[in-house]
DNA sequence: CTGTTAGCGCCTTCAG
DNA sequence: CTGAAGGCGCTAACAG
C-alpha cells in the first residue's frame, strides 16, 4: 500500500508538504497542491491511521461492550451508538460479553491495547470479576455506562427509567379498572427487571392494592420465560384479571399461553409489555407495551462520552430515560362476572 | 499510559528484552524475566497495539458492514462473526451500511485508513455505487460477501440457501394439500426475496401448479408489508387456503392481519414463513418457518477471511447454506369445504 | 543471554 | 511557501 513518502517523491516534495496539503494544516501554493493530490490519486493513496494514532494519542474509535447484540433492545441501542460515532467521524468495535466478566475482560484488554479513545459499556447483571474491575477504574480510558450500574466504577451513566416503565404499564392496567393483576418478572437478580417490579408494586401501592404473591412470577427474561410463568398464573384458583410481563419478550410469552390455554385476550386476561419491539406492534393481539428510547440512549452515551474523550470536566453525569405508554389491542377493562 | 521504554528503565534493562519476555520470542534469564514481568505488573503496562501494527502490518480487527445490525438475521450473523472472530484474538469494526452506498462508502475508507485486516460485507440490495466498488476491488484489503453478491466484485461468497428456503416451505404446504397457495414477497429487486419466490415457483410447478399472479403480492419486507399484502390476498374473491411469506416478519405481519380479517388460521388459512426468528416460536400460533443458519454463516465467512488473510491462495469459494423447516402451528390440511 | 540500532508511516517543530 | 529532522511505541536484525 502506498505511503506518503511514495507520494512525495512521485510528486518531487518533502513528505511535509504531502502532509500538510492532505490536512490542510498550512498554505501550500496551488500548483504543488493540485500535483501533490493528482498523484495521491492516480497512486490511490490512502492515509494510515495508525501512523497518525501513535503520534496524536487518539483512534478515533471508541469501544463498544455489550452482553449480546442479538437482543432486539441491545440492537437499537448499539445502532444509536454506531450512528452518533459515524456523524463525528468515529468508528465501532463490537464486542459481546455474554455476561461473562471473563470474556468481557479479555474483550477490554485488547481493547486498551487498540488505545480506543473511549468505551460504551453494556455491563449486563453479572458481576465485573476483579480484572475487569481493576481495568475499568484505572483510569485509562473513558467509560460511559449504558443502563446498568457496575459496582466500583463510579462513571457516567445513562439508562432506561426501568422503575416508569412498570409503573406506566401498571397504571394503564389499574386504570382500565382491573384490581387482580399479576407480574411476569425476570430473573429476580437482574436489576432491570427488578426496576420494572418495583415500578408496578408503586403503581398498586397508590391504588391502596399489594402484590399478592401468587400473583409474581419470575422466570428466564424470554418468550419461553413469560410462556411458563403466565401458564402458571393461568392456572391459579383465582387466576389474574391483567399481567404486566417485565419485557415483551415475555408479553409475547404469556400470549401464546394464553391463546394455548383458551383464555382470550384482551377479554379474560389483559396483558401489558415494556420495550416496544417492532413485531409487538404485530402481536396477536397488539400489543399494549411501554417503549423504551433506546436509539436515543445509544445516542445520548456516545455524545457524553465524546465530551469525555475531549476532556470535558463536567462532574459525573446520570440519567434515566422515561418510556412511553403504548396502548394497542391487548389491553381492555376486565369483563364483568 | 506507561510505555515499554519505562517500563526498561525501572526493569534496568533494554526495550528489546522487554519486548522479548512479552512476546517470548527469545529466550531470557528467569531472574530478568521475573523482573521485568514484576515491573509490567506494578506499573499496570499495557503494550500498544498500534505501535505494533505499525511494524506488523497487521491490526488482528476486521471490518463487518452490515445494512442494519437490528434486523434480527442481520444480528445474528454479525454474532457469529463476532464469535469467530474472537475465538482467534480479532476484534470487530462494526458499521451500519443502510443500504446507502455513499455511507458505505465512507465507512471502508474509515476501516482501510485504520488498516483493517479483511471485512466482511453484507452488502444489502442496493448497487454499489462508483467509490465503493472501486475501494472494494482494489484489492487492498480482502473481502469476502455475506448472503448478496455485489456487482464487479468478484470474491468469496458464503449466502442462505434462499431459493431452497422458498421451495421447503412452499412443498411443505402442497405436502398437506394445499393447492391455492399465495406468495407474500418482498420487494421485487431484492435478491433474498426473489430467491424465495423463485423456490416457492419451483416447488409448485413439481406440483403441476403455477403461482396465480393474483396470488402473488409485494411489499416491505417486514411485518406492515406482511400484514397488507395478507390483508389484500384474504379480501380476493378467491382466497388462498395457504400462504408462504417470505420472511418471518412478514408472517407475523400476515397472521397479524388473519386474525383481524377473522380468518382462523391454521384452520382457514396455513401460513409458513421463512427465518425462525426467536418469536416465531411463539407467535400465534407458533409458526411454522424455515429457520436459516445465520451464525453459522457469520462463522464461517469469518473463518474464509482469516485464510484469505493469511495468505490461502484457494480458489473463490462460493456456498448457499440451506435452511430446515420448522414444523408448527401454523401449518395445517386445508378444511373441507 | 542481552543491548544497540534502524525503521514502520506520519506529524510537527524548527530552519530556511 | 517549503524541507529536514526527530520522535510516537514497538519489533527485529545485528552485534556482542
Amino acid at each position: 500500500m502506498a505511503t506518503m513518502k511514495q507520494v512525495a517523491e512521485r510528486a518531487g516534495v518533502s513528505t511535509s508538504t504531502v502532509s500538510h496539503v492532505i490536512n490542510k494544516t498550512r498554505a501550500v501554493s496551488e500548483d504543488v497542491r493540485e500535483r501533490v493530490l493528482a498523484v495521491i490519486g492516480e497512486m490511490g493513496y490512502i492515509p494510515n491511521a495508525m501512523a497518525r494514532s501513535l503520534k496524536n494519542d487518539k483512534t478515533r474509535t471508541i469501544g463498544v461492550s455489550v452482553p449480546d447484540n442479538t437482543h432486539a433492545a441491545m440492537a437499537e441501542l448499539l445502532r444509536g451508538i454506531e450512528d452518533a460515532a459515524f456523524a463525528v467521524g468515529y468508528n465501532i468495535m463490537l464486542c459481546n460479553g455474554y455476561e461473562d466478566p471473563q470474556r468481557q475482560a479479555a474483550h477490554l484488554r485488547s481493547l486498551i491495547e487498540k488505545r480506543i479513545d473511549g468505551l460504551v459499556l453494556v455491563a449486563g447483571a453479572a458481576r465485573a470479576n476483579e480484572e475487569l474491575a481493576a481495568l475499568l477504574s484505572s483510569g485509562r480510558v473513558p467509560v460511559v455506562l449504558a443502563d446498568h450500574a457496575v459496582a466500583g466504577v463510579d462513571t457516567d451513566f445513562i439508562g432506561l427509567d426501568h422503575e416508569a416503565t412498570g409503573y406506566l404499564a401498571t397504571r394503564h392496567l389499574l386504570e382500565l379498572g382491573h384490581r387482580r393483576i399479576a407480574c411476569v418478572a425476570g430473573p429476580a437478580h437482574e436489576p432491570a427487571g427488578s426496576a420494572r417490579l418495583a415500578g408496578c408494586r408503586r403503581a398498586l401501592a397508590e391504588a391502596g392494592l399489594a402484590l399478592d404473591p401468587k400473583l409474581l412470577v419470575h422466570g428466564s427474561a424470554d418468550c419461553q420465560g413469560g410462556h411458563d410463568a403466565a401458564r402458571r398464573l393461568l392456572g391459579l384458583d383465582a387466576p389474574p384479571s391483567a399481567l404486566f410481563a417485565c419485557n415483551d419478550l415475555m408479553a409475547l410469552g404469556a400470549l401464546c399461553a394464553a391463546r394455548e390455554a383458551g383464555v382470550a385476550v384482551p377479554a379474560a386476561l389483559s396483558v401489558a409489555g415494556g420495550d416496544d419491539l417492532g413485531v409487538a406492534a404485530f402481536a396477536t393481539p397488539r400489543l399494549t407495551t411501554v417503549a423504551q428510547p433506546s436509539h436515543e440512549m445509544g445516542r445520548r452515551l456516545t455524545e457524553l462520552l465524546l465530551q469525555r474523550i475531549q476532556g470535558d470536566p463536567a462532574p459525573r453525569h446520570q440519567t434515566r430515560l422515561g418510556g412511553q405508554l403504548v396502548v394497542r389491542h391487548s389491553t381492555a377493562a376486565p369483563q364483568a362476572r
